[in-house]
DNA sequence: TCGGCGATTGACTGATCAGTCAATCCAACC
DNA sequence: GGTTGGATTGACTGATCAGTCAATCGCCGA
């Protein structure tokens, strides 16, 4: 049984984490000491090490988790029967885009410092990153091979490009170079569906636009 | 007149300029010591701060010149009569996309250490960055005046997505995520383009799909 | 009540590096 | 051939921090 000894703890474990989101979000990783993550978390230096090995392994954590949700919702949509491959991709962007209404600091701290940071943290996670590329062209094959889809783009290229954009629009609301708010979000979702899938181009029809 | 000992100067400085880059893009910013610098470049510690201030100024001065370039080329391009708004798009992929063609190492270094990462270097560099999206913006929006684009998408988002987009073929190259070669080079700036302008639905009709 | 053990503490160590500086070098000019 | 001043050198300093560890605490079962 968890004992109350074993809850205190992981709500202990926990509660690091959580420090960690802040201090992170705040800081940066390399901007932060480990100190100052116990001082947030109001726990002793040496505590973190004897849940994490290394501050590192903290960061791991903290990308891992929530990543592993992504890749599941991605893989859950794709699963998905009856829906347009337009509707799967404006799925899969509103779980990214609602992932940071619902904890801003902690994508923030996913993207900026592990999903932008391929040359440090990225690097180790390349293949775990590269996982929800493949899930989102798995998708664009789909539409491709039953014609829904234009083949004129690879289905790897069309991942890359919807990725891509949505990454920059999180970096966008991050940095404060894009404007705020639910209004806000919806939109983002509607908007990046709308360019990869339906283009810039002015056509004379546009169906299922959603506008 | 530039005296032998002005040119000399000048080329010990460019030397140490292009040292970095290679030690930058092999080991990252914060990854490396002055001292690599100083080694790669085959000088002595101390002279690396003789021609700059700091190791930061190093990274600024290798991202402000080849930033300005592209400015410059976007600015160009916007304001280039007789061309598509497509066409100009693709131009400015072809830059970007060249640019990397021809300094792969300098290319990354400024990807990787500056325009993704925001959150140390980048923030310094934002509005120059920021500058880039803008000059995109424009070309989007005059094709929206002059009913080229849709307007279902406002500019600044379309031209968040076309910078995310090209930003995320070249993580792609630069973390060996996707296939290099003249070939592709060529690919990529069609495909963002294609994905962009075009969409990925299947339209009935795709005018100038170059492909 | 007591002993064991995981939880918790925080001072300390060892290593790393950015940036400084005093000394030396040497090309250009008188 | 002497003088000047920028170019060049690299040892050194001061500060920073990740990670260690020995000591202490306090819950829980016997």
């Amino acid at each position: 049984m968890a004992t109350a000894r074993a809850q205190a703890a992981a709500d202990k474990r926990r509660a690091i984490l959580d420090a960690a989101v802040r201090v992170f979000a705040r800081q940066g990783f390399h901007g932060c000491r480990v100190s100052d993550i116990a001082d947030e978390a109001g726990v002793a230096y040496g505590l973190v090490y004897h849940y994490f090995d290394s501050k590192d392994e903290v960061l791991d954590t903290l990308f891992l988790e929530r990543w592993e949700l992504l890749l599941a919702a991605i893989d859950a949509v794709d699963r998905r029967e009856g829906l347009s491959a337009r509707d799967k991709l404006y799925e899969v962007a509103s779980f990214i885009v609602d992932s940071y209404r619902h904890d801003p600091e902690l994508m923030k701290v996913i993207i900026v410092e592990v999903t932008r940071a391929a040359n440090s943290f990225g690097r180790t996670h390349l293949a775990k990153i590269r996982e929800a590329y493949e899930g989102i062209a798995s998708i664009v094959e789909q539409a491709q091979r039953d014609g829904t889809f234009t083949t004129a783009v690879t289905a790897q290229f069309a991942a890359l490009a919807f990725y891509g954009a949505i990454e920059q629009v999180l970096t966008g609301w991050i940095f404060d170079l894009l404007p705020h708010g639910d209004g806000q979000y919806e939109q983002a979702k509607r908007f990046v569906v709308e360019t990869v899938c339906g283009g810039l181009d002015a056509g004379s029809e546009r169906p299922d636009a959603r506008l």
